[in-house]
DNA sequence: GTCCATGCAAATGATTTGCAGTATC
DNA sequence: GATACTGCAAATCATTTGCATGGAC
């Protein structure tokens, strides 16, 4: 059920380890949820959305499981949470690929059509370090969410 | 009951002549909060905190009329909405100054104490061109969320 | 066998909405 | 006087929780 042994940032066997090593249980309800996830790469998936994906291969699953398995699957930092101010959190796959946790990306949200583009740079280092300098505080993670007009909205403007 | 002739970023007849100018009523409810919104600057109140300030002032509003006045100071750009991921919206009054609508802030938000810090600095022209000129994107406004670690909080980390 | 995880339904909590009364223009 | 705004209560919607059953170890 795998597709090229990996489900977009971890492989099943990968994820079985996390779990066990976190004292989880390894059940067919997650197993499913992060491989139903991996199917969707770069999406920005609803727990509903999510739930109704999975139902297809799983219809006896409730929404609570979803909602719990993603709240285990935040902890293991294999999916993060996007907000794009529509009511409802979204989530996709975390994107960090190596030990570093890096491998950002942004968001461009259009106010015209509401699309959402995502945008891979990180110029923030910079950024964090000014930060530390001046404030002591250290940055660890960030998240930055781009407002204006897309290609096909921007002549509107 | 103007402090100093301001209320943070707009005066009492600044807001006036911005509601009249949308075809807005003038209501001592809709001064009162902004007002109340001035005399708390730099804080991120959710709707039940300000409607709790208010109330001092004015007993017997209800928090529906703060909800919908929040729309209504949201639309007019007085002020922003943030989230920080506690289950909760908040509100602060928008920075924006001049008519370029700059000074923009981050918020550092510290995963020990959960304390958030405000940083000014905007380093983000740069990014906002590159994705310009990649995308096509137009991008008006943007939002950054910094997570780490404060002062406070460091050494534990 | 123990304990964690699941599914369902009920509970929660923030935000929105319907409506009759009230204030602004 | 017409219309938009308010206050209250009820409704809504996403998310969480309690509890009894079922599955993993």
């Amino acid at each position: 059920m795998e597709v090229n042994g990996s489900m977009g940032t971890v492989s099943t066997d990968e994820f079985k380890e996390l779990l066990k090593s976190k004292g989880l249980k390894i059940t067919s309800q997650r197993l499913i949820m992060l491989e139903t996830l991996g199917r969707h790469p770069g999406e920005h998936l609803t727990a509903e959305e999510i739930y109704n994906l999975v139902k297809t291969e799983h219809p006896e699953i409730g929404l609570a499981t979803v909602y719990r398995t993603i709240q285990v699957l935040m902890e293991l930092h294999l999916i993060d949470r996007v907000n794009f101010d529509d009511g409802v959190e979204r989530y996709e796959l975390a994107h960090s690929t190596g030990s570093a946790g890096a491998h950002h990306h942004h968001h461009l949200i259009c106010l015209g059509c509401g699309k959402v583009l995502e945008f891979e740079e990180d110029m923030l280092e910079g950024l964090e370090l000014k930060i530390a300098e001046k404030t002591g505080f250290k940055v660890t993670d960030h998240e930055v969410k781009l407002y204006g007009y897309c290609k096909e909205c921007g002549g509107k403007n």
